[in-house]
DNA sequence: AAATGTGAAGAGGTTCACAGCG
DNA sequence: CGCTGTGAACCTCTTCACATTT
């Protein structure tokens, strides 16, 4: 069973993911939930780190605490992480290049092989090997490459087209960096859509700055 | 009062902001929690939205709904997007060039005043009349030009040293794009952190797709 | 009639306390 | 003795149903 069932977020798995790889990177073997709430910063109960774990059935040894490769292994393998996934950025300007070249470098399962723009001054640029194409291409160059994941890094006006466009080329999930609301109509294959809103992410630090006082920190 | 108090989200919030600037630009001088909810694409459920616009104290007219300009303006007030807000970027790679970039064209209230990098290559730029410092100069600058919010776009080996550098010079909020777990020790003024993580995104996408079935849509 | 406002029910997620192993 | 595993209490957030107002 793939899906770890209720009561376990996601955003949390990847948190403890990140850790292990860390807690790996330092030589450790091993780990309890205490010390993995250290290395979360604290925002993460040890309580909390067990029912998620227990639940997705990687147990530990009681006593000792938890094997890190293994438990890092069945984490990846639960966030998909096991496999590759081929994405496609559409709109090349200071934040596709962004993304494009921060997931590049950083997460080999992730690999970047169509890059789409409109205006005429990007399309034919090439980067790390991968032409840009017209967006009115899009539609036909995914049909011989098919891509998991559409990232959205062009204006608000456009991107419910684009959006509509992805969704008829067979992606299967979109990331959005438009600071809009995507209305996605219901589909055979239904497609998955995750919203990061700059914009938004810094409103909520300016509610707290105003607020003024609350705890010290907060994760994402 | 500023804090909404309890039950009510701020990325709720910040969404239905967004939502009545649409309504506002599309003319509308009047809206219902129902087409409000039609605008966030169904995401949040029109009981919801009265509830958290009534913990705010903005009342609507029964019967005919909310008026949209003082209900935005409300909502602005209580995000803090009222008042101008300083920012810092530290790290002027794609991202951070990307970042300063996007929210300047996009949001008049938050202007970028400083920018920071390592490299030799980088430092001394000149970006829309900001000039790139070097990072060892950071405290002495912000002590000369204060900033409110801190944005860290370098690698994450450097992030946890630029946040406590961030810290040390007076900035109060920080928003870190770096895949790292900041370990902020309680200070006089607390700092309040929020995390982009990009590959964090990303793998909650992976995971829906490995899963394979579930709802269409998903709001961040 | 058409919406809002709101107490009450419901669901979901978190913490507690402690039993169970190594 | 240390740490995991887990049912139960707890708490927060969401949804429902309906009274209320224009």
């Amino acid at each position: 069973m793939i899906d770890p069932g209720f009561g376990v977020s996601i955003p949390r798995l990847y948190a403890y993911h990140r850790a292990l790889q860390q807690a790996a990177a330092e030589g450790k073997s091993t780990i309890t939930s205490h010390s993995l709430a250290a290395l979360l910063g604290q925002t993460i109960a040890p309580t909390q780190i067990r029912k998620d774990l227990c639940a997705l059935g990687a147990h530990g040894r009681r006593g000792h605490g938890y094997a890190v490769k293994p438990l890092r292994g069945h984490l990846a393998w639960v966030l998909g992480l096991e496999r590759d996934w081929r994405i496609a950025v559409v709109g090349f300007g200071y934040l596709g290049h962004a993304f494009a070249t921060f997931i590049t470098a950083r997460e080999t399962r992730f690999s970047v092989v169509s890059l789409f723009d409109r205006s005429p001054h990007v399309v034919g640029q090439v980067w790390q090997g991968v032409r840009v194409r017209d967006v009115a291409q899009l539609q036909r160059v995914l049909r011989g490459t098919p891509c998991d994941i559409g990232v959205i890094a062009v204006p608000s006006q456009a991107a419910q087209d684009v959006a509509e466009l992805l969704a008829a080329s067979g992606v299967r999930a979109i990331l959005n960096f438009a600071p809009t609301t995507l209305q996605m109509r219901a589909t055979q294959t239904p497609v998955v859509v995750r919203n990061i809103d700059l914009a938004g992410e810094l409103s909520i630090l300016t509610h707290r700055l105003s607020v003024g006082s609350m705890p010290a920190v907060e994760e994402a």
